[in-house]
DNA sequence: GGCCTGTATCGACAAATGTCGAGACAAGGT
DNA sequence: ACCTTGTCTCGACATTTGTCGATACAGGCC
């Protein structure tokens, strides 16, 4: 747990360095700052976990317990899970273990702030 | 050259498939789709590639010759030529050479794209 | 309590990735 | 023609990553 919470990026807290509405077209992204971005964008670098965010995020509710998440893949549930570790420790979902299930939901504000840094709002080249 | 274009990604493409304003927060996004999504959030996980494309877009003119981008790195050339390519691989940037040197210059739509698919627009969970 | 289901961790392994040095190619200056 | 400079390609290597099976933990049901 304790071990965890060094790992858990808090992308939010990135807003006061990058800058919200401050693109990486504006100006370079500090190195120090890159390193957790990327992390995000690494994440989901991965079809599969691509696929995660996305039916976790369209699914009813705007959650999915990973039950639903492994049927639409040919993978086996020790895989699953790593993946879903993978964008827990990146801080794109968060899961909470309600009973039996473990259920997942997306970080709106972390695929917001990715969204803004790739946002290319028109007000450099062109 | 006729190589290139098979690795070569076009992103603008996906517009038919995903959907423009079509954000994966909508809709579960296609395994296919999912392939080449990825393939772009990946060239973008890594903080060197991040800054690149950071450093390109930000540059004056929208684009930069690589001689400007070695000095931000502590990378030999080789590596940073590597990078630039899987960048370039991705459609995330194209590279010209005009003279001795190579310019290289961001992909406007394609990271508008990346932008749009990660775009909550707050039109399901809440 | 004991079992069964759902999920996570561990250890292992093949494949992909980031990095480098050496060398090749391209273009310009002498 | 030659050499210098800028960039890319090619091998090589250590590290990371994606995947699995086996196993452990959590919680409900008999």
């Amino acid at each position: 747990m304790s071990k965890q919470g060094q790992e858990l990026i808090e992308l939010t807290q990135l807003s006061a360095v990058v800058g919200c509405g401050s693109p990486l077209v504006r100006e370079p992204i500090p190195a120090e700052d890159a390193v957790e971005l990327a992390r995000a964008f690494k994440a989901l670098g991965d079809p599969v976990r691509l696929r995660l965010v996305s039916l976790i995020a369209s699914h009813d509710g705007g959650e999915a317990c990973v039950c639903d998440l492994t049927a639409d893949f040919d993978l086996s549930g020790p895989t699953i899970s790593h993946h879903l570790k993978v964008l827990r420790g990146a801080g794109l979902i968060t899961g909470e273990r309600r009973g039996t299930w473990v259920y997942y939901r997306v970080e709106p504000s972390a695929l917001a702030r990715l969204s803004d840094v790739l946002a290319m709002e028109q007000g450099v080249g062109a």
